[in-house]
DNA sequence: GCGACAG
DNA sequence: ATCTTGTCGC
């Protein structure tokens, strides 16, 4: 699918946060698509003894079973570290890689992270979403900014997060006596849209099923990648 | 200065 | 995120 050049990435912190306040104002916080036939789920796998990361994306039908229509991963050196609030920039770049092999490009995308939940209201989903220039959705499993209260333990209850007096998402119940998920929108759709769709896609696991199964993959490349290059230094 | 802090 | 087995609870 095809990726949008908009801006460097940057390895200084400072730059990289003056692009987060730049692309933020470009966000579209409301529902601009129609019917959603297609989700892909994304998710990203580091190696701890290299500097490797792993990305996997699969899109799905939206139909009950969810059946796979196509995956794509991608290998990438890690080019900066973790930092909270700047995410994107360590995971973006692996990510898109995977995504240009996709030939299918997706309605809609869940990220393992937040959307505009963040300090500067562009986290992972919305980053992304905007260089996809598709809608997407932010799915954490915890949460970076904001304050929410007690979530009542039923499936489909949420409460809101609110950051700097602005609803910037929901902690989201998908599992019984399991901790929420923090779902807050990323690009070109509405919060309640989001919250419809995550629970949808969610299929007895506190994760939605799309990024539950990006997850499996990356860490089954990873895994591979690993005893592969092990196989290959005990010849050498 | 202190504490918080997606993956 | 990653290193890891069993184990407590629904």
């Amino acid at each position: 699918m095809h990726i949008r050049k908009i801006h460097p990435w940057t390895k200084n912190y400072a730059k990289a946060v003056q692009i987060q306040r730049e692309l933020s104002n470009a966000l579209i916080l409301k529902k601009d698509h129609g019917k959603i036939c297609t989700v892909a789920g994304a998710d990203v796998s580091y190696d701890k003894y290299s500097d490797l990361v792993f990305a996997a994306v699969i899109v799905f039908r939206c139909n009950k079973n969810l059946e796979k229509i196509e995956e794509a991963t991608a290998i990438e050196k890690a080019m900066f570290p973790y930092i909270p609030g700047l995410l994107s920039f360590r995971e973006a770049p692996v990510l898109l890689k995977s995504f240009k092999k996709l030939k299918t490009a997706p309605d809609i995308i869940l990220f393992d992270g937040q959307g505009i939940a963040h300090p500067r209201f562009l986290g992972l989903a919305s980053h992304l979403g905007l260089i996809l220039d598709k809608p997407a959705i932010g799915c954490a499993k915890s949460c970076l900014v904001g304050e929410y209260s007690a979530v009542e333990n039923a499936v489909g209850a949420y409460s809101n997060l609110i950051y700097k007096d602005k609803m910037v998402g929901v902690a989201l119940r998908t599992k019984l006596n399991t901790n929420p998920i923090f779902v807050s929108v990323g690009h070109k759709t509405s919060l309640s849209f989001a919250t419809q769709f995550v629970l949808k896609v969610c299929r007895g696991y506190r994760i939605t099923e799309p990024v539950r199964q990006a997850h499996l993959l990356v860490n089954k490349l990873r895994v591979q990648n690993i005893k592969k290059t092990q196989r290959i230094s005990s010849i050498t």
